[in-house]
DNA sequence: CTGAAAGCGCTAACAT
DNA sequence: ATGTTAGCGCTTTCAG
């Protein structure tokens, strides 16, 4: 016998079979499996039953090189275990739940020779289209998505130079705009808490704006801290209290996501400092399981489901495009800063 | 010219444009590109150089197809909205990520019939294995299953049948643990507040053991409340409030997750109420994020990454197992319930 | 160590 | 409305 799967017993049911059953050819019930209505309904009756009878499932595999059409849509991302990027996979997944398409997901680990094997093993695969974290790729990574030839996303970014279509925010623009809005509030004394991933290139980027919009206000960053590890209320709250201790006169703090913002500010209450007025804070994402807290915390939404969404919309719409779709991220002001 | 893609204009490179470039056999190239170590060196070299020179990505398709061998591992979770279910496929991309296998990702919404088509639409790919959420699958889902020929571990849950092998905890343990160690902790007015979703087979399994646990130390729901839509703070703190309206006396809540525990614990702070004096909370899961809420929550760990982990592993073991593993819930009394 | 032939299960294209 | 033929790009098998 030839070299079956090692896990496959008996071999598989084929179309044949099907067709064996139901009396007909191979190509009809290809034809009345793959939904066509070029046959007649008793015909397509038979095949079901037949196919239903012996327990057949077609094999997408021969059908795919045959036909050259996969309906796989590779999606790649940094990691599961930040929230943000399960929910961009569950926008995605929420517009190809409607189509014929099935995400793989594979994870880079924030590393580009990580992210490089994992484009060259979807790619490998033939999918429709191409879903992908962030701009910057290694230049092999870069050409393989050029040379494609199917639609190609890159989204949660748009700060740079995209190989195709992207989808996504600036965090630039968000990091500026929340300066703007500090500043604004008339806060002085401003610090970053944020993450020492060195291939964050977002938090990077919006550290960068909200540098520029400080800057633009007459003002500067006070200090920043980096900690290593997964965010969290921990996080947030020791990252404050060593701030806090190494500059009392801190009046604001600016955090990297949601997560640490929230560990902060249960740090602040705690303790009894006044916020908004004393210190002010806010985060980046918008979390909605983090409605509820003692005060809502001001954030900026970085629109993750409606990129994942747009994203599959522009997959799915099987266009070779290179749209570039910037979503505005929206400013919540909450509770954490004072009123204007 | 035959059916193409049709988002591709340029025929894609072959076998044979490889091997024309490097002036051996198709054949050589293949060899060369699994890697076997039966090619010369010197002409390992030509091959690897003419593949990369042309930009040459294989067609796993026609190798699948060829060598009956698919590197694709089937995951099916009923939503991604859930942060639980990203975490066990946190724990499986973790193991995968060491072989040469991809994780599909599925979701079923926590609707059989749809569960159905999905598992329907993996197995036409002939994975490798199948890794899917929970024992409770439609009759022909589990004939599916019963048939695929490939390992199939049902993971998150072992109380029940399961097709093949099975990875997880018992929730009805975990309930029926958590209600014993609230009873001999003392408290007596207990409330249950969960989720209102039909299909979500495990909080039912634990809210059943709980029962169980709080008849064996002579006890019994006060009572008990069910929201719609998500998790999150704001849930956990309305629930609470309605609650506390409803029967002022209740001395514990017993929630279906941390993060509407949290949102209790939030709302108790707010009014003063003496936690875990007056009133003790208990959640599930435990998240790492809500390390540094103002007090720990007592919990009991679902050891999620675990569960994908091992799963993975009885995939990538290649054997056709029908293991159970059962893994401990851990309790973590954190500071929410009295000492004992 | 390298090559030639056959065929995986399905679908496109062309019959009828 | 249904059947026939050829072949997708690769790997297995067998030959050298």
């Amino acid at each position: 016998m030839r070299g079956r799967n090692p896990f496959d017993g008996k071999p598989q049911l084929t179309l044949r079979d099907v067709a064996e059953v139901a009396g007909v050819s191979e190509m009809t019930v290809s034809r009345v499996l793959r939904n066509r209505d070029d046959v007649s309904s008793a015909t397509r009756k038979r095949v079901f039953d037949a196919a239903r009878q012996i327990g057949y499932v077609p094999n997408k595999i021969a059908g795919a090189l045959a036909s050259n059409r996969v309906n796989l849509v590779g999606v790649i991302i940094p990691s599961l275990a930040n929230m943000v990027f399960p929910d961009v996979l569950a926008g995605i997944d929420e517009v190809l739940h409607e189509t014929p398409l099935q995400p793989v997901v594979g994870t880079s680990q924030y590393e580009g020779e990580h992210e490089e094997a994992v484009i060259y093993e979807m790619l490998s695969w033939r999918p429709s289209g191409l879903i992908i974290a962030g701009l910057e790729h290694t230049e092999a990574a870069r050409a393989m998505m050029r040379a494609a030839g199917v639609p190609v996303v890159e989204v949660m970014d748009v700060d740079g130079d995209a190989v195709a279509a992207s989808v996504g925010i600036s965090h630039r623009a968000a990091g500026y705009q929340m300066a703007r809005e500090i500043a604004a509030r008339g806060y002085r004394n401003i610090c970053y808490l944020g993450a020492a991933t060195p291939g964050d290139h977002r938090a990077r980027k919006r550290l960068e704006g909200f540098r520029k919009g400080l800057a633009e206000a007459g003002l500067s960053l006070k200090d920043q801290m980096l900690y290593q590890g997964g965010s969290g209320f921990g996080t947030g709250r020791d990252m404050t209290e060593k701030m806090l201790a190494r500059h009392p006169d801190t009046d604001f703090f600016y955090y990297n996501t949601d997560l640490n913002a929230a560990g902060g500010l249960l740090y602040c209450l705690e303790k009894g400092i006044d916020v908004p007025g004393q210190v002010g804070l806010a985060g980046f994402n918008s979390f909605d399981i983090l409605a509820g807290l003692p005060m809502q915390i001001a954030t900026m939404d970085s629109r993750r489901q409606d990129t994942g969404r747009k994203a599959a919309e522009l997959i799915a719409s099987g266009e070779l495009t290179d749209a570039q779709v910037e979503l505005e991220p929206v400013f919540l002001p909450g509770e954490t800063v004072r009123k204007v």
